[in-house]
DNA sequence: CATGGGAGCTGTAGCGACTACAGGTTCAAG
DNA sequence: CTTGAACCTGTAGTCGCTACAGCTCCCATG
């Protein structure tokens, strides 16, 4: 018996991709990982290639691709018909989405600290920020769309 | 009747706090803004403290804090016995987490330039982007607790 | 005064991506 | 053979809304 048939358990899996086990079983329910094989007592045996493919969805997954692109690539690469253009254009999306977050985080921060600048943190209910942001005028604000 | 007595719908305080109609009233379910009182139909009627009160929450929201915070701090406030430094502490919190945020993305940011950049975007399904993340290898990669 | 339609009402279900049980079965070490 | 950790299924909960469905109410126009 060679290297790749290797059976791991579930926890196995989890341990060596980082991923939790209940995440593992979510991703299977959800269509992203074919349900492996089962040993005689119903336990899930899994290969190595079912790893490699769960790593990838992980690493997506920590670039911040939702599972709806997970799954649209893994389709494509699946199929073998994917064009490196479409990846392309996929992490160039993913980009412009992570600079507007970045940016929006920046503005918040940056309100934040002025109004802590001008907080004098004492033991009196007379608190610069509860008052700032109980004005009733329309503040320029900052971004809605993304906010965390 | 002074200015203070005038009673605005639901629609009006939407419109004039920048919420949804929805969320105000999810906002009552989830024991943030008190119930107001209603007309003979059973319209809600909010007077001018409930207002400044939304936008007090719409504020914080927008800054990212948590609604379990807004709720403590509305909670201080309401009871008046809050202490200008335990918001300030709370304020400060939030700054961290927004700047851990934003390392996080700078991160994910750089990966995503690092990979793109190796990409020749042709038609064949050769994409180094895809090969990258197939890696069996544990990448050093980019941290797990706040993604997005 | 009737009518139409926009706004409001309640209650419930859905989103995304997990996470956390409860209550059972299987596996492997001692 | 016994123990207890790991596994199984199925369901419900998280967060902060959002979107119905199926009503009722309000008000302006004819």
């Amino acid at each position: 018996m060679s290297e790749d048939e290797r059976r791991l358990s579930i926890g196995e899996v989890a341990r060596t991709t980082g991923c939790q086990v209940e995440t593992i079983r979510y991703y299977e329910r959800a269509g992203l990982l074919a349900p492996p094989v089962r040993t005689e007592g119903g336990h899930r045996a899994y290969d190595v290639a079912a790893v490699k493919r769960l790593s990838f969805i992980r690493r997506m997954r920590e670039l911040g691709f939702p599972l709806d692109d997970v799954r649209e690539l893994l389709g494509l690469v699946d199929g073998g018909d994917y064009a490196c253009a479409d990846i392309h254009a996929m992490a160039q999306g993913r980009i412009g989405e992570v600079r507007r977050k970045i940016a929006d985080l920046q503005r918040i921060e940056a309100v934040l600290l002025e109004m802590t600048a001008r907080c004098e943190r004492g033991e009196t209910p007379d608190c610069p920020i509860v008052e700032e942001l109980f004005q009733d005028v329309q503040r320029p604000g900052i971004p809605s769309p993304t906010v965390d």
